[in-house]
Formats: C-alpha cells, sequence, structure tokens
DNA sequence: TATTGTTATACTCTATAACTATA
DNA sequence: TATAGTTATAGAGTATAACAATA
C-alpha cells in the first residue's frame, strides 16, 4: 500500500472495498460460494418470489448478466427457476431448501466479517463509517 | 439502489467506490484521460523516474499488466519510456511536458471531485470519514 | 409494440506462463 | 540463477445486439 496515495479518497475506498471483498470470499469459502453470490441469494430470498429481471435490478446488472449468476447458484442447488404462473414470459426465481440453509450460514459468516473488517475501531467509529458511507452512497 | 441492501457494509463500501468512480471519469474526461489513468500519472510523478516494475508496485498490478497502461500513456503523449542508463534491463517511465501539464490539471479536478463526492457531509464529517477509511483501508 | 429470458459477442481489468535480454 | 520487459493467453465481470416466446 502506497504511502503517497494512502489519503487519496478514490485510493481507500477502492482498498477499503478489496479488502472487504477479500474477508468476505474467504470467509464463504467454506460454503462454497463468494461474497458475490451471497448477496445474490440474499436478492433472491423474497417471499414473493421474483423474476429474473427483478433480481438484476436488485444486485444491479443486466438482465443479460443474470442468466450465468443463476445458471451457477442452481448448479449448486441454491435456487431454482419455475415458471410464473401468471406470466410464461418470465421465470420465478427462487432459494432452495439447500439455498435456505447457506444463506442462514451466509448471514451469521457476514456478520463476522463486518466485526473483523471494523475491528480497527470503536463501535462508535464502526457505526460511523457506516452512517457515513449511507450518505456518500446513495448519491 | 435497493432498500433493503442498503446498510450492508460490501453494499455501501461498493457502492461509495462506483460513485466516486463516476464523477472522476467525467471530471477528468475533458482531459482524455480515466480515474485509473490519473492515478497513474501520479505514481509515475517521481523525480528521480522509475522503473516499469516499480510503477507497478506503487499502483499495485502485476508488471505484465503494466506494459499496456504505459502504451496507452505513451500513445497520448503523457510519459514517455527510456532506457535506464545503469541496468539496461529496465525502462525509465516518465512524465512528458504534457504529461506534467495534464496532471496538474488532473489534480485540480480530483480535488474538485472529492468536495462534489463528500458534499452531503459536513467538512468535520467529511475529515472523519477519511480517516476512518486510513483506519480499514490499510489492513 | 414491449418485455423476458437467452445466446453470441465484445470489452475491461487482471493474472499466469513463457520468452528475450540483460544482470 | 534471478530480474525487467514483453507477448500470448485466459478468466472474471459486465455490457450491447439480436432472437424467440409471450404479453
Amino acid at each position: 500500500m502506497p504511502a503517497f496515495f494512502a489519503d487519496r479518497l478514490g485510493y481507500l475506498l477502492k482498498h477499503a472495498n478489496l479488502r472487504f471483498t477479500e474477508l468476505s470470499d474467504a470467509a464463504l469459502a467454506p460454503l462454497g460460494i463468494t461474497g458475490r453470490q451471497s448477496a445474490l441469494l440474499t436478492a433472491i430470498d423474497d417471499p414473493d418470489g421474483l423474476s429474473q429481471q427483478e433480481v438484476a435490478d436488485r444486485v444491479g446488472v443486466d438482465r443479460t448478466s443474470m442468466v450465468a449468476l443463476i445458471d451457477e447458484l442452481a448448479a449448486k442447488d441454491l435456487v431454482a427457476r419455475r415458471p410464473h404462473p401468471a406470466d410464461r414470459r418470465k421465470n420465478v426465481v427462487e432459494l432452495t431448501p439447500n439455498g435456505r440453509t447457506t444463506l442462514r450460514k451466509a448471514r451469521v459468516r457476514t456478520e463476522e466479517v463486518e466485526r473483523a473488517f471494523l475491528a480497527p475501531l470503536s463501535a462508535t467509529d464502526g457505526q460511523r463509517l457506516r452512517v457515513l458511507l449511507q450518505a456518500v452512497a446513495g448519491q
């Protein structure tokens, strides 16, 4: 980590993000998923059942990218597609029982990751960082 | 920006980063460079002159990735390679006069971007965010 | 006409492996 | 033997364009 960069906001944001991703992927590897896939399971976990388009909108990717992402989770038996009962253009994407179990475990691990990531800070400062990021991340 | 994600640290970090990158690239586009290239110019701007390897270490990419990055900047006449006087395996990478001018302008723009990015926060909170990120980004 | 899922394709960013030339 | 630069290649991650089925 180059010292002459260390106070640039862009650098700090990028590397904070990198560090969180590393911790996340390491913590979730035993569950056989990445941080990205854990977030995807969270997005899919809706009582109403979502179309691929709706899931794509939630995580902010294109619907064309969604296909392969769902394929991966389906190959691991974490989610399943079924036809939408009222609109036959749509798939309903849902967690499988295995997906629900995995998501539950992933949530615990993710909380641990957040704690580890914020470990250099006091509890107050950790909460403060979250609030400040919220103000600044939501355009 | 999905509400059900908005308090996850991973989500906040990712989107703070995305927003900064967007602001940055938009502000630097009139100079014909990206935020990434502006950071690269900053890394290259060393009075001693750096090898490609040293620049790569500074920005945290592999030396094989460095080749194309330098090629791009060289094509824009922002940097130039010259043989290292003492070690003929190495290139010395340096800013051209045009590169120095562009870097100077890019610095002004980047400061404006930081101000715009932090606009939702008070000056105190802006400074606080920087300090907290520093604690958390440098492993 | 518009939307959903899909495929093909391409572009960015980055890394690994292997080569050349030096040291 | 090891290092610096280079090239070829490959793998993420993502987007655009075009198509079929359906609305």
